[in-house]
Parts: C-alpha cells; sequence; structure tokens
DNA sequence: GGTGCGATCAGGGTGATCCCCCATATACAG
DNA sequence: CTGTATATGGGGGATCACCCTGATCGCACC
C-alpha cells in the first residue's frame, strides 16, 4: 500500500467540478494537468500520458466517448475511469463499450475516488455498487433500450412498423398481409426508410435495428 | 466499515480447498456451508441462502455456470463470485454470463478474498486485475468464442468463414471478392450452410449468428 | 483403387429485392 | 388556396437470392 501515487488528467467542462476534484485528490493522486473539451483532452492525455485519466461522460463535442476513441487511437494502452452524475445505464454501457475501464458516480468521496483510481491504474475494473448490475446485466445479453433516437425520429409510425417487421426478417408480401396493404406500399415505405437512414439494402437495415436494440 | 461480516458457502470439488478457504476465511466472513458437487451446490445455497456464493468454474456435472443456472431459476437475488485456478478468457466470459458478480484466481490472499466477498456483498462487481481487460474487452464487442457447438461443429472452415461474411449482410459478389473465389462457389457454401442449419434464409442465417454471438 | 468428402465452378430457373418513374387521397400549415 | 408531408398504390426493370442438376479436382481412409 506504499505505491506511489498514480497519475491523473482531470477532463470535465466544469472548471468548478474541476477544481473540487483536484482539492479532494490533493495528496492521494498527482493531478498532471486538466481538460475542458474533447479536443483539448486529447491533446494533454496524448502530452502528459497519465496513469489514468479521469473522464467526465457529458461534455459538449461528444463527450467522453469521443475522447476514449481519439485517444485509444494513438495510445492504445490509457486507462479510463468514467466520472459522471448519471447512473443511466446507456451511458454507462456507451462508454463502457468506448474502453473505459471504470464508471463511478460523482457522489463519491474522495477517499474513494483516490481508491478508484488505484485500482483502475492497476488493471481493475471499477463500478459504483448500483452500477455493477447495470453493466454485467447488460454483458450477460439483456435488453437496455428505452431512450430518443435522433435517427429514428425522422421516421413515420407507419415506417417504423415496416422497419421492424423487415428487420425481423419478413417478406414484403408478409408484410403486407400482416398491415393489409399492398405490398408495393410496404416497398414504398422500405425505400424512404433506406433514404432516410442512408443504408443501400435490408441487410444493413436489419443490423441497424439489431444495433439500436430496437429487435431481437 | 463495521459492517456485520457477510455470510457465504462455498462451493468446490476439492475437500481440501474448501478447508483451506474456511481457514483463510475465519474471522471475516461466516461460512454457512460447503458443497462438492452441482446438485448438492444448489440444495446448500437455497437453503441456507448466503449473502455470496464461493463458486469454482470447474467441477464435476457442469461446473459453476450450472450452479448459477439451476439457482438464478429459483432465487433471482442470489450473488455469486467466481473462484478459479484458470484465468481463460473463454471460463471467465462464461461464467460472467450466466450471472457472476465477480470473478478472482486462486491465487488471491485470504484477506483479498474476503474483501472481494464483501464488494460483491455490496454489490460492486470484483474481478482480478488481469482479468478485468478480457471481461470489459469483450464486452467492447471483440470476439471470444473458442467454445465448441454441435450446430457450428457440422460446418467445413470454408462454409463458417461465408457463414461469418454472410451474417454481416455482404452480397455474393462482395464475399467471392474478399476470398478470391467465384460467386457460384459462395452460393454453393451457403446453401450447403443453410441445409445444414436448417435454416430456409440470409436473414435467418444471420439471427443465428448473432444469437451464438459468432459476428456483432 | 474405389469411396467419400470438401472445395471449386457452370447453366438455368423462380421468386424477392430494390430502383426508377408515376398517380391518388388526406391532412396540416402558411 | 397552395404547398408539403404521409399513406396508399401501379408498371417496369435490373439485380440479387436461392434452388436444382450437374461437373472437376484433390485428399484421406480402408
Amino acid at each position: 500500500m506504499s505505491a506511489p501515487a498514480p497519475t491523473v488528467v482531470i477532463v470535465d467542462d466544469h472548471a468548478l467540478f474541476r477544481s473540487g476534484v483536484r482539492a479532494e485528490l490533493d495528496g492521494l493522486v498527482e493531478v498532471l494537468g486538466e481538460a475542458e473539451s474533447v479536443e483539448e483532452a486529447v491533446r494533454v492525455i496524448l502530452e502528459r500520458k497519465p496513469d489514468v485519466v479521469l473522464l467526465d461522460v457529458h461534455m459538449p463535442g461528444g463527450g467522453g466517448v469521443e475522447v476514449i476513441r481519439a485517444v485509444s487511437d494513438k495510445a492504445a494502452g490509457q486507462r479510463f475511469l468514467a466520472l459522471s452524475v448519471s447512473d443511466a445505464a446507456e451511458d454507462v454501457i456507451a462508454v463502457v463499450r468506448a474502453g473505459a475501464r471504470g464508471y463511478v458516480t460523482k457522489s463519491i468521496s474522495g477517499e474513494e475516488l483516490a481508491a478508484a483510481v488505484r485500482r483502475v491504474h492497476e488493471g481493475d475494473a471499477v463500478f459504483s455498487p448500483r452500477l455493477a448490475g447495470f453493466v454485467l446485466d447488460a454483458f450477460a445479453g439483456e435488453v437496455v433500450a428505452g431512450d430518443i433516437d435522433p435517427e429514428l425520429d425522422q421516421l413515420t409510425m407507419r415506417e417504423r412498423e415496416v422497419l421492424r417487421l423487415i428487420a425481423r426478417g419478413y417478406l414484403y408480401k408478409e408484410i403486407a398481409l400482416k398491415l393489409s396493404i399492398s405490398p408495393k406500399t410496404v416497398e414504398a415505405h422500405v425505400s424512404a426508410v433506406l433514404r432516410k437512414l442512408q443504408l443501400s439494402n435490408r441487410h444493413e437495415l436489419s443490423r441497424w435495428a439489431v444495433e439500436r436494440r430496437l429487435v431481437d
């Protein structure tokens, strides 16, 4: 337990919060730098190469996920600990998928945060108790869903109905029967969906739907 | 930190190891019982309802995964901490998929094990440092696979290659280009796969592949 | 040396998909 | 009233998917 203090970079768009974290962690970890935007974060992280990046999930310009993506392209081994007010499952899932090795809420104490940083630095996975369930449940294959989607939003109700059936592998004929319309109308709806989502065939459409967990 | 000692049941087919764990945990957690087979484990767990089940992964009669499945059917909230000599990714993935909330190797010390039990009891997720990477990498969408599947087993290597590409939505032409063979040969392989798996079109094939986590 | 299997390919056919054009009715906003 | 969006349809055609019946070659097994 006499390991040297791990080094961190704090990424958050709120200066007040950054200095709060810095003060709380004083003496427990070594703060190498701060950043308040995605671009600045990427630059600072690549420059200072901290043991762990404390990363806010919600930020203008893409959020924590973008930071992880951009940094991981250039420095594969970088470890991230997500730090957020949100305990929404989608946020946790998204940032973990991107590559974060931990996720804690901002209600954490300074000592707990320092401990979490140490554990992430050692390669461990850290999750707030109430979040561990989300992550592992999602990993176990459960459905999460339930959020709003700007891409899905531009589709009309009828188009979404057709999309759902297409994604389940039904033929135009079968969909026409189910909806009591002509196969030609189904075709028209499918074309509209493909155009709006910028996809080129029903296979891509199926994958699109599965990725957004609209079916299966 | 003055919480009452959590209660555990130890499941392992080696009596020597069970008593070792019991001795190491003495005074730190309360051992409610032991089991040395899948059947006994299910019975003891449902009877004693421990806070955490310390579960060996490799056991005659199905191993830890079977225990988790059987118990979860009857007592949904039960928490499991997998304890194994193996640090193979497939073992970790399998047991976490089944529902374990943690996984540590048997090289762990008594104090560390007690701490892990406490954290799992509190709802936290616990992984040995070198295992955390496996689990999160797999969750991030990487391929793990490597297990045996009687359905997949009847496919030849070439057929599996084609299956993978079909499930990803490629056209016969595109697959032919990727594999440097004729579209007609691709067609032949697809037909063989559909026949062997008793499916009728590429949509069902995609769903089949996704369910078995061969793609996506 | 036959027998079987895997991998490669061809021709021909039917149905499905997807694209383009087009038209109609309804509803809603400006 | 006029334009726009939505839902509904049709014709025609190019491409794709799937199935069938073939074939050749190599390799392993008995």
